[in-house]
DNA sequence: TATGAATGAGTATTCATTCAT
DNA sequence: AATGAATGAATACTCATTCAT
């Protein structure tokens, strides 16, 4: 009898809290699978174990959860990136690995459908594309450019402006990212991960390094 | 009996074989710009410059006018980056720039939209996306393994594998064209086209180049 | 064969014409029976024997059926009365007799819940409440004031503000068409229009007469 | 035990007593604001300072709110207009005078309100509508019924059957009262309760008033 | 009693698809 | 062939009602 008083007993009021989470997590992933028109909120509520109307206690709309999914998830992303980069000591070759390995750890988890979701959506989400340049993507410039300069700094890289190189170092694990998301999931064509990036950035590292003195 | 010859006669008849393709490029734009769920038949139909029932003409459904517009655009740009790389004679860095170049004219037209689309809809669409890594991706990958190939022998490349280079090779490419095709178009953050593309290629050959002999 | 041809054939294209109207009536009908929030549109339709979808070619919304409704089929009303009005010659007290009288005839008719219509719904459509206080009833005002005038020039009434006597005199026909719109079709109580409006009318006409002259 | 007297305690249970009367004065308001179907419980329960679900501790459902709204207000009026007359002693034509008066009380309450409502309504609420057929107007009927008997008994008023000289008195009023509760609200009519109610006792009695005998 | 989180039936609205002209 | 009026299935959203706390 007294067993009833199980542990998941407060369910309602400890997952108050959870709810609004809980259900971004359940609208990514249906975002990012079909795409926002495409994804009825009946699914998302289904994946978040909830009921439709429940999605509405937290969202105003369908569009207000889109932008939460992704709002919320990706500035916690970018501010741990910057935490690490200015805390960081040793040589910029390494940074820019270790950021370059926790770029793939982004990508394996569910947040890396979020660059899709931002890429199909921006023509219907104006917003959310300006949003993400200028919160996202030029934040993201301004950290690569200060890896860049200390790297510059410190005689490993040469000189090159950061606008430009961003695209080439971001440009294959962005499209790893993408293909994992998308078509990767189907056909026959596999690339594999690890060694892809590894061979990026070690490409990239070789054409960085200052000229070899005569 | 006349009157047959009067000038508007002809048009009509010559544009009854153009609508097909006219309708798929009203689509092509429509999809790229909105998605495929959000775009209405009815923008199609007018962005065409006939009516909605005529769509029904051409294309069984919706469905049909998708995959069309995928097909039919896509391949006869592989044909003709593959008949490039099979007359070529010179040297393969010239090559590679040559393909580099013909990239970005295919990215400031309409059909740099299809990537974005097919990545944007791969989820809802199984079959496109085989499709695409079947018959563009793998394709593609063959092209440039032989490419590549062409430069090993002839002694201007390190020997990579294709598989875990071409990512690296196209990922900038596709970057910019996603980039210009969602993104770019809104907030501040300005990438310049040219000098990213001259600046990965730079550093792609850079780093492919054979070790300096001692 | 040649039978086919029947009359009722060309009805697609003639019902086009007719389609707004028709579902306006319909949608007056649902309207004053349950109000606007609990019409259904799906009842409109049916009732106009057309489908759901088809009442949004013609309309955007239901407010803009509802406003539809309001609008287009009082002003033409108004009008009526102000042409008899304007064309009259005879006594006044005829006049004020004949324009009752039309009322009476307007209270037949499906027309008679429009009032009924706006005074309920005033409070979800300010727009449509000041539309109907500024274009019908200041008018009707207008209309009602020139009948007086009229009178009292020809020595037939006494000379008392239209603002203040309008209501006495519209006051018990509006009662009566209410009554017979709503709560009239229920319960037992029976007021009987005609000797009901011809008491008012005898009633009114007396009290407005001149002092008679010792 | 001290603590019972604290001065919050009556309070709590004073105002248990009291809720049913504040919902139902909450609902009141909405209802005749807005209509019934277009009503929010939340919106009642915010008016009346409680949560939703509180409601649904005094009222089965919305229905019987409604119902509830439309019975306990209305009947106490009722009664106090039959102790009035039942009492009065002067002359007839002060009596209807003291009538209208009182008229114009409510009708500055919010209890004006109600009769826009159950006109409103009759449609969805049969019941409601010959509850006040039979319970209100009748039972007013009887009430103005026996006064014009007391006014023809005591030579004051010419003999016309009470049903169809009821409207031709309550319209003007209850025109009023409509007007003020509805689109009075908007637009720039402006009728003076005042002066139009003064000019329709005046008018009503002069009509009523004996032939002068020659 | 009182709360307010959760539910899901009910509706407005959209849009792919059909088909009479 | 081409049209565009008509359809109705599909889906976002609302809100009366329930119920665990």
């Amino acid at each position: 009898m007294t067993l009833e008083q199980s542990p998941t007993a407060p369910r309602r009021s400890r997952r108050k809290h959870a709810r609004p989470s809980e259900i971004i997590a359940a609208a990514l992933s249906e975002f990012a699978e079909r795409g926002f028109a495409a994804t009825k909120l009946d699914d998302v509520a289904a994946r978040a174990g909830i009921s439709k109307g429940t999605v509405y206690l937290y969202f105003a709309d369908k569009n207000a959860l889109f932008e939460a999914v992704v709002r919320q998830e990706l500035l916690p992303v970018l501010a741990r990136f910057e935490a690490i980069v200015d805390s960081y000591q040793g040589p910029s070759v390494d940074l820019l690995r270790g950021i370059a390995i926790r770029f793939e750890q982004v990508m394996d988890s569910e947040l890396g459908g979020i660059p899709k979701l931002v890429l199909s959506e921006s023509g219907n989400f104006p917003e959310i594309a300006r949003f993400y340049a200028d919160e996202v993507v030029a934040r993201g410039l301004r950290l690569f450019s200060s890896i860049l300069q200390r790297g510059v700094v410190r005689g490993e890289f040469r000189d090159i402006p950061a606008v430009d190189l961003m695209p080439v170092f971001v440009g294959p694990v962005l499209m790893m990212l993408l293909w994992k998301h998308s078509i990767g999931r189907h056909g026959n064509v596999a690339f594999d991960h690890r060694t892809v990036l590894a061979t990026h950035l070690d490409m990239f590292l070789r054409a960085l390094a200052p000229e070899a003195p005569r």
